[in-house]
DNA sequence: AAGACGCCCAACCGCAGGATG
DNA sequence: ACATCCTGCGGTTGGGCGTCT
């Protein structure tokens, strides 16, 4: 019991949602460095997050080129195709989803056509045999994939960052363009 | 109008596999 | 051949938000 678990370095590594600035850091850090090698860049670029924590972040939410929200029909019928194939390989299924993150679609599955999936069997186990295909299938015309995406909100970070930046639409409410705009002034 | 409830999403955790020394 | 470190993946959870009673 000499030796305490936890050193001082332990004790800076920051857990919970990301603030901005720390976005813009890493944002900025991965356009002039690039990515890869996690935790070096989070040491490096001075955040107190594990390369981890870093990588999630910037897969599932900071790429330029990744999409939220609005599963289309064809995504979604895609989905469930892909999924009857390779089943909760999620990563594998991101891959044929440009712009999607296996995160955002294992979240999808869950909370939407798992759902779909379960009121399903439970309609056909009143009526007739079933399996995951059929009902897979049968519930492929009922989810209703329209959805609406709601940028992050910084609003409890608000209180201890209070940068010179843009407040057009929402005022606590930052979009991926923001970020990437800032980032742009500040990068070059 | 207030509280309860359910849904959705971002983030964390643990594990496995691969790369490197 | 072995040990260690890093990365990637899938599962799970906690908090915020909207809707219902």
């Amino acid at each position: 019991m000499d030796k305490k678990p936890c050193n001082s370095q332990d004790a800076e590594v920051r857990k919970g949602p990301w603030t901005m600035e720390e976005d813009l850091i890493l944002i900025n850090y991965i356009a002039n460095h690039g990515e890869g090698v996690w935790n070096s860049l989070a040491r490096s670029a001075g955040l107190k997050r594990t390369g981890k924590s870093c990588r999630l972040r910037w897969l599932n939410y900071l790429r330029p080129d990744v999409r939220r929200g609005n599963i289309t029909p064809e995504e979604q019928l895609l989905i469930m195709e892909l999924h009857a194939k390779w089943g909760n390989r999620w990563s594998k299924i991101a891959k044929h989803l440009p712009g999607r993150t296996d995160n955002e679609i294992k979240n999808y599955w869950r909370t939407r056509i798992q759902k779909h999936i379960k009121q399903a069997e439970t309609f056909a186990g009143q009526g007739s045999e079933h399996n995951d295909q059929a009902s897979t299938s049968q519930i492929s015309t009922t989810v209703n994939a329209a959805e609406t995406y709601s940028p992050p909100s910084y609003a409890g970070n608000m209180e201890t960052f209070q940068g010179p930046f843009p407040t057009e639409s929402n005022e606590n409410l930052w979009s991926m363009e923001d970020l990437w705009s800032m980032q742009l002034l500040n990068g070059d």
